[in-house]
DNA sequence: ATTGATTTGTTCGTATGTATC
DNA sequence: GGATACATACGAACAAATCAA
């Protein structure tokens, strides 16, 4: 229930039904019919993406997101959901699609066994028809037995969740700054050795196990990536 | 009380005491003479921290940090404990230490009002004789009335925290890749229009007041930005 | 393969504390 | 000071996934 609440305060937010503060807790409660431990909860959701400020004894606070020219991607929300980015979906350009067996370094960043077969696709994505990022994303073959031709083209974690009820759960992600190789300066329009904007990931089922990892390179002009954090106090 | 379960929690699985797997909710229950309510809050607090993985009916397993050669900075931690990368403290070469008024720009960045007084900060960072970061940070003179000499020598959060009792609660923040200018590529030894990563924070008191904001260049070999995230299913 | 015990997930009710207005 | 609003804490019950016999 707290799930619903939460992705339909998200919408609200999103579609600017809220644009400064929320309702209280108390109109929340009498607005969804449950008790205000789950509203809490739903807003712990809201909270976690990155969408609020919340102050004792005064409300929720809608965070207006930067103003500025940048365009933004959230990480505090999960990996399946960021390819939405605001402005539109992706378009993909299938470069590899095959199967191949992790070797020491890629079942390092993987966090799968060493030898495991595990799907691999790359594709370079387009947003607004302008080069966004190349991605090598991998699935371990014991965790997704099968891939479609047509998933891959456009969504995979569609295509996972539609045809395997498979959902993410947790993910761990690691942004860097990295050097390209000549191959990607090539396929990125970019000089080799030039820094760029990386983020692996690694994606796990409630399960715990993993089913998808990813390295991707952002090159999509004045792109940020945003993130929300609470402190606790010690 | 679940801020210092957390706490208690997070040290433990700092220190190795925790490994592979946390004790059940029974058990840490018992431990702490606390109710279960009690001890799930501090779990999500440790699992927003990004050590943890969940798994019901089985149990909370700690995240194996990558073995990489990396240096790993944690995101999913607020940002006021972010200095303490592991490896000792950082030290600092303070470059600029005045007041400025907050032109339109900065005020956009840091969320204050235009031509609002502020504290500048600009410091070279240092990790283990090497060069880390350069910093730019800035107080608003409305919320932080007077900084020592020595606290921005040092660590101007724990000053803050000291003479004040003002921490931060939450914090905003954005990466990106930045093209350097000249001054900055001299300061950072690295050629003019290198891109470096970069980070944009706003922190907020609990008030919602805004008590800091910076930009930071990593210049670190190697260093990789963590963060963890949580799925949710809708 | 089924069952039963264990373990985490969700939801409710209630009470009290603390900051803001 | 009083009312409002968010924060913390306890107890209880049931659901759902995992695990072991």
């Amino acid at each position: 229930m707290y799930h619903k609440v939460a992705e339909d305060i998200i919408q609200a937010i999103l579609t600017n039904k809220y644009t400064d503060k929320l309702p209280t807790e108390k109109e929340l409660v009498a607005q969804y019919h449950v008790s205000r431990n789950t509203i809490r909860k739903a807003l712990d959701v809201v909270f976690a993406h990155g969408l609020l400020r919340r102050v004792r004894g005064s409300g929720y606070y809608v965070i207006k997101k930067p103003l500025q020219s940048q365009k933004i991607l959230n990480l505090s929300i999960g990996f399946d959901e960021n390819s939405m980015v605001s402005g539109g979906p992706l378009r993909s350009k299938v470069l590899k699609f095959d199967t191949i067996t992790a070797d020491k370094d890629l079942a390092l960043r993987g966090n799968v066994a060493v030898n495991s077969r595990v799907y691999r696709v790359v594709r370079l994505r387009y947003l607004q028809g302008q080069l966004y990022s190349l991605e090598e994303s991998y699935f371990p073959r014991n965790v997704v037995p099968f891939l479609t031709e047509e998933s891959v083209q456009t969504s995979i974690f569609s295509f996972l969740r539609d045809a395997y009820q498979m959902t993410g759960s947790t993910s761990e992600n690691y942004v860097h700054a990295s050097k390209i190789s000549e191959q990607q300066a090539d396929l990125l329009k970019r000089q080799q050795g030039d820094q760029i904007l990386c983020l692996d990931g690694i994606n796990y089922l409630a399960s715990g196990k993993v089913f998808n990892f990813s390295r991707t390179y952002f090159v999509y002009d004045n792109l940020a990536l945003y993130y929300h954090t609470q402190n606790i106090d010690i």
